[in-house]
DNA sequence: AAATTATTGCGACAGATTTGCAAATATAAT
DNA sequence: ATTATATTTGCAAATCTGTCGCAATAATTT
């Protein structure tokens, strides 16, 4: 639904919005975050694995996307330009991760911490590990 | 210089503190978080590759290292237990990762939040990104 | 010391990511 | 619209990362 914020990027990049990015884009447009693999399985057949890489490099690059460390693996979301800036809640024990909007008194905090440290913070990434909702409920049983 | 701790933990889990164990254990004391690909060439000759992995794998299993996000890779640094809960300021130019010590007020924000949101939380991380000190000025001239 | 158990090294291997290059597409110039 | 130019994509091969089985070594127990 946001293709024109996609295609005003690309081109102030002087890349373009292609069918292929635009594919790209739905696929992590409204989902959870995406693992490479999943991605590449959903565009079996209409993209190739290392567009899929390449074009994901691009996104970053130009701040369309970021990536999330999940234990080993990663997994790509769209940005905050997106999505609106926000953290993550990860389930232990499911495995689940739920986002965690953005809080003006915390943001506040981070940045005041950094800044008395004598660094000048641009962004960051808060990831918070525990039990979800449901299986906090279930374990407590 | 925590080798009694480190020996206390492995032996409470049945394991022991070997030669092998040790020099990887030394490899990360006192540095900043350091890649599988570094600690492997730092070892070379001395360790195997595999011994590498599954002995970091060890550790982070028995909460003596944990991980860290660098993008789409990791780092590996010894944990809270040895070197007291942090946070990192990640420079974007030089690529310096600063420690940041723990505050109390946004450790209780941080949990209180997530709490509000039904969740248990247990743990997290933060990672700052900005410019440290040194590229601060040099920006600045 | 002998037996038992844990640890390590050494390939071999599977999966993930990258790269070179030719074919296909898009963009700019007649 | 056609041709020239630059960008993007697919395909195959190469590289990198992390894992596994198993025999050799080292540590622990009897
Ligand atoms: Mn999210
Ligand atoms: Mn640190
Ligand atoms: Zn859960
Ligand atoms: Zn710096």
């Amino acid at each position: 639904m946001q293709h024109s914020t996609l295609k005003a990027i690309l081109k102030k990049n002087g890349s373009s919005l292609t069918r292929t990015r635009r594919l790209i884009f739905d696929l992590l447009d409204g989902q959870d975050p995406q693992s490479m693999q999943v991605l590449i399985s959903r565009a079996a057949g209409q993209l190739d694995r290392a567009t899929i890489y390449r074009t994901i490099e691009l996104f970053e690059r130009l701040g369309i996307v970021h990536r999330l460390n999940i234990g080993w693996k990663y997994k790509i979301e769209l940005s905050d330009v997106f999505t609106g800036h926000h953290h993550h809640l990860h389930c232990s024990k499911c495995g689940k991760i739920l986002d965690l909007p953005s809080n003006p008194m915390l943001e506040t905090m981070i940045d005041t911490l950094a800044t008395k440290a004598e660094f000048a913070p641009r962004n960051h990434i808060l990831e918070i590990y525990g039990l979800c909702p449901a299986c906090k409920q279930a374990g407590s049983k």
